[in-house]
DNA sequence: ATGGTCTGTTCTTTATATCGAACATATGTT
DNA sequence: AACATATGTTCGATATAAAGAACAGACCAT
């Protein structure tokens, strides 16, 4: 896929999500709306300037114009997963992600109770979160397709979108491990 | 930070790293030597296509030209369990780790039995690994240090050099994050 | 309907990014 | 020494990205 088709389809995409047209968009971001209503046709080869322009007055990194959107939701079960480290039978190393190049990755603990759902609004786009369940049990993943998980279970899947944890027994324990590209 | 100096920062420094010429370079991404010069002194507003191609021939995703280096003194560590997502009472999100710049970060999960130690030769040098122990108890850490961990308890060492992962009760699981910079 | 304000598009003009060649300097070879 | 092959630079010609205006269509008001 072309660089230009990738921007072309992701600055449609932000300018929807933030219901602008095109006109005060580029009025925002101080370009020719001509320039923009090309860019999102995929004419032309823009400038760094110019997607740099976008990009703030979207409110986004300029990263987010040009990674194509990425990852699928992927649950593995305490039992399931690549044993990738077994030289003892007494220690089990199991590969959940492999880092792909250049992500950050954060590391979160979570203590949550049971109660109000955390609903997290969106992270910036390409974010993906990583959650092992530790102790009692959840309901996590994207707001529209939940997971249930049980202790060892692992699930990844995309943070770009409204997303959920809730507890569903007390004392529920997990790590979270938050991913940006 | 304009843009413009940002990208001309990265490349010279990607290029060095590679041992490549402004020439090689410039060859090896199809584009004009001029075109690499001027754009290393900061000097116009690149196209993404030309942005595209350098990033390519570096083997590099474009974002990292253009992602201004994160400032190092920003974050504040959460070696004290600072809590840094706490907007409901019952849901206590804690930072254990932000990831340094270009540091690759490798998900394990680990299911360990009590037995023989599970001693690791020296990783690479600059490796360090996370520890979060789920279940169980254990003694882990590097083998001249290691220390006694209960469940929740978070633990970061150089795995640089040996370090042992041994189980104290029965059916003990942990997290492990395993970071190449 | 008639004007007004939106929508996004397609033009022309101008500014400039890219190319390729010519240009210096430096390092090594015979 | 003279030559060869690197290094990165600056130059002019050309392609083209960006700006700004003109454009057609949708929608709402009076």
């Amino acid at each position: 896929m072309k660089p230009i088709e990738i921007i072309a389809d992701a600055v449609l995409r932000e300018r929807n999500k933030m219901n602008l047209s095109v006109s005060a968009l580029s009025k925002k971001a101080n370009i020719a709306k001509s320039t923009l209503s090309q860019l999102e046709q995929g004419i032309g080869n823009p400038s760094i300037e110019t997607l740099w322009a976008i990009a703030n007055a979207l409110g986004i990194p300029v990263s987010a114009l040009i990674e194509k959107p990425k990852s699928r939701n992927h649950l593995i079960r305490a039992n399931e997963g690549l044993i990738v480290l077994s030289e003892q039978k007494n220690y089990i190393a199991t590969l959940l992600s492999a880092c792909p190049q250049n992500a950050r990755r954060d590391i979160y603990r979570l203590n949550v109770e049971i109660g109000n759902p955390k609903i997290s609004s969106p992270h910036p786009i390409g974010t993906i979160e990583h959650l092992i369940i530790s102790n009692g049990k959840a309901l996590a993943g994207p707001i529209d397709a939940p997971v249930e998980l049980y202790p060892g279970d692992y699930f990844t899947y995309s943070a770009d979108v409204p997303h959920i944890f809730e507890a569903l027994e007390p004392d529920t324990n997990a790590m979270l491990v938050i991913e940006c590209t």
